[in-house]
DNA sequence: TATATTTGCTTAAACGTTTAAACAAATATA
DNA sequence: TATATTTGTTTAAACGTTTAAGCAAATATA
């Protein structure tokens, strides 16, 4: 049953006695080919099951309609909700996407961005890992004249476009919440300074609690890489204060998960004797027990942002790119975590 | 800055007054090439920073290096650690993979299906939606002769290989311990029937009830779409029943997360009124009250094996595929929700 | 020394498209 | 009726590789 020979437009037009030519403007309802031709030619391209071979296409006309997206993990909501928005826009344009993991490495987001140009990609879409400083590479792309769309974390020396949430906001939604709620103390477990979003999230913290007339501590202010174990760790350091907080913001959900295991693991009630906020709004933040205050980051509404950005640039020859930022509003959740009024 | 010209081996050639045949033969090391040119041509190839253009080597040779994982989601930690590893394994041998996700819908499994068969990718390891029943679209695969690779839900009327855990095995393993816990009412949240993994779990179920002497009654075997809010809602069915379960096993994680939180806000005291055991070993259930008891399905193993199948097919001619089953022994984790002796 | 083999390269075709240019036939314009 | 334009197609080159076939020069074999 194995039919190796493969259907080309050759067969087409030796079915129906026209050249190769007029096969392919048939299928791609050129204006000079007559409605009778192409009736015929989709017809016998449907009875021989000819599938267009995309290689000789992409080759012949420069662009391979597949477009790389690099994301630090897919195992986490946001990004892969973000992925499956960016598939479902391209997609309807006739784009694939090729899929690649950074997993927080420098060294594998290179070997992604290598991959991804080796594989003649028309546009790479990507959010940056944890430990990328050097951005020579991405100046690559930029330098090949493909377009790149950064998303999440970003980089404004790059100057391309980038989607994303207005971080140092949000941190004044989750200070004003907290205080609200009674808290005083407010500790805040943050990010890689070095990074972006995470800076600006340090920096509203910052002057959130300056605008809400409260105190800031040198040693409330954590820096931490924001995985599970490493927020388990700050929270417990931070427990060893001699004064404690009692409220702590966390720049990343599975960090805040860390930190309510160490708080349940000692018996300390949360919220009423610290409260807790988490950002990302992680599935598992809605499943926890008490359920985890957090930042909704609009994973979608980014996804497709930054898949409208990529086709912008379509049908231009000469492509210039500069900073151009798209910032969307984050939406507080409040949850059990950091609701005193239901939790008493 | 922008450099849009692409340097092609004609340019090398070029520029060392040698034929472009011959910095083609040079860079893939043919024997036939001298030492003295190969490094000559490396060396030119670096100065001009050569980019290899994929697009023409895979229409001549007509291998793209490109490989197609289809998956439910990548949104499990299960998928995404399996892809991590094909790439892995993959990367390695100088093939890339392109990533597309079913949402468990047939489909845009299809769809996923054509995309990638359309890229020409040179084969693909797939992981089957729950809602496919109609193996047409995977008989296309073979019958173009590229290999196709199942994981974790395969079909053995495809005939391909397959690589996955005993799921029956699996099901004794869970009865096994709840039985040894003096467990003597357990039912079973299983899920489709028609999915032959979830099929295998069910038959397993039920022979090991036989097996360890227990009962089997008709209402404690329940069909779930495996959701948290499915696992909620049958959870909640079991709970209305005259006679309750004291355990429940459930065929996914997702699921058994629902069916927890309906236990919990019922303040059924779990294990000691009802042991709960999941499927899947999702880092969740690790991370909630009581941590949930699950089977560890070993992803990273399954990505590598299916990766290595894909390979063996390398530089064969006549692709034939059979059933080749490669069947993966499962751990069961023992943890709060299932383990009575650390939970009175 | 004459012949056979190996080495190191070149030539040219091929992969399956797209597309600029050419051209005959049909139709419109003057 | 003569010329211009439009319509519908063909021809042929191109995209950047790989590879079979060919061939001269160098080396080995007899």
């Amino acid at each position: 049953m194995i039919n190796k020979k493969k259907i080309t437009i050759k067969d087409i037009a030796g079915k129906l006695n026209i050249s190769a030519a007029a096969v392919s403007k048939a299928l791609h309802n050129d204006s000079r080919i007559s409605e009778k031709t192409k009736a015929a030619v989709r017809k016998v391209a449907k009875e021989l099951n000819y599938q267009p071979n995309h290689l000789a296409s992409a080759l012949r006309s420069g662009k391979s309609n597949l477009v790389g997206v690099i994301v630090p993990r897919t195992n986490s909501n946001f990004f892969s909700s973000v992925i499956q928005n960016i598939e479902e826009v391209l997609n309807k344009e006739g784009y694939n996407i090729i899929i690649t993991q950074s997993n927080e490495s420098y060294k594998k987001e290179c070997d992604s961005i290598d991959t991804l140009l080796f594989t003649q990609v028309d546009g790479i879409i990507a959010s940056m890992a944890n430990e990328t400083v050097d951005l020579s590479f991405y100046e690559k792309i930029k330098s090949k004249g493909i377009p790149l769309i950064t998303f999440d974390r970003g980089e404004n020396d790059l100057n391309v476009d980038y989607v994303g949430i207005d971080d140092y906001e949000s941190s004044f939604k989750i200070i004003k919440h907290l205080a609200d709620q009674g808290c005083k103390r407010i500790a805040h477990i943050g990010g890689y300074k070095r990074t972006r979003i995470y800076n600006n999230r340090i920096r509203g913290y910052i002057d959130a609690l300056k605008l809400n007339n409260l105190p800031l501590y040198d040693n409330f202010l954590v820096e931490s890489s924001l995985t599970i174990e490493d927020g388990r760790e700050k929270m417990l350091q931070l427990l060893e204060l001699e004064q404690k907080p009692d409220a702590v913001y966390i720049a990343g959900d599975f960090a805040a998960l860390g930190a309510l295991q160490i708080l349940t693991e000692n018996n300390i009630n949360v919220p009423n004797e610290i409260a807790l906020i988490g950002f990302g709004n992680e599935p598992f933040t809605d499943m926890v027990t008490p359920k985890i205050s957090t930042i909704n980051q609009h994973s979608a509404t980014i996804g497709k942002k930054a898949a409208a950005l990529f086709l912008s640039y379509r049908n231009k020859k000469n492509i210039v790119q500069s900073l151009n930022k798209v910032i969307l509003d984050a939406a507080l959740i409040v949850r059990e975590s950091s609701d005193k009024k239901n939790n008493d």
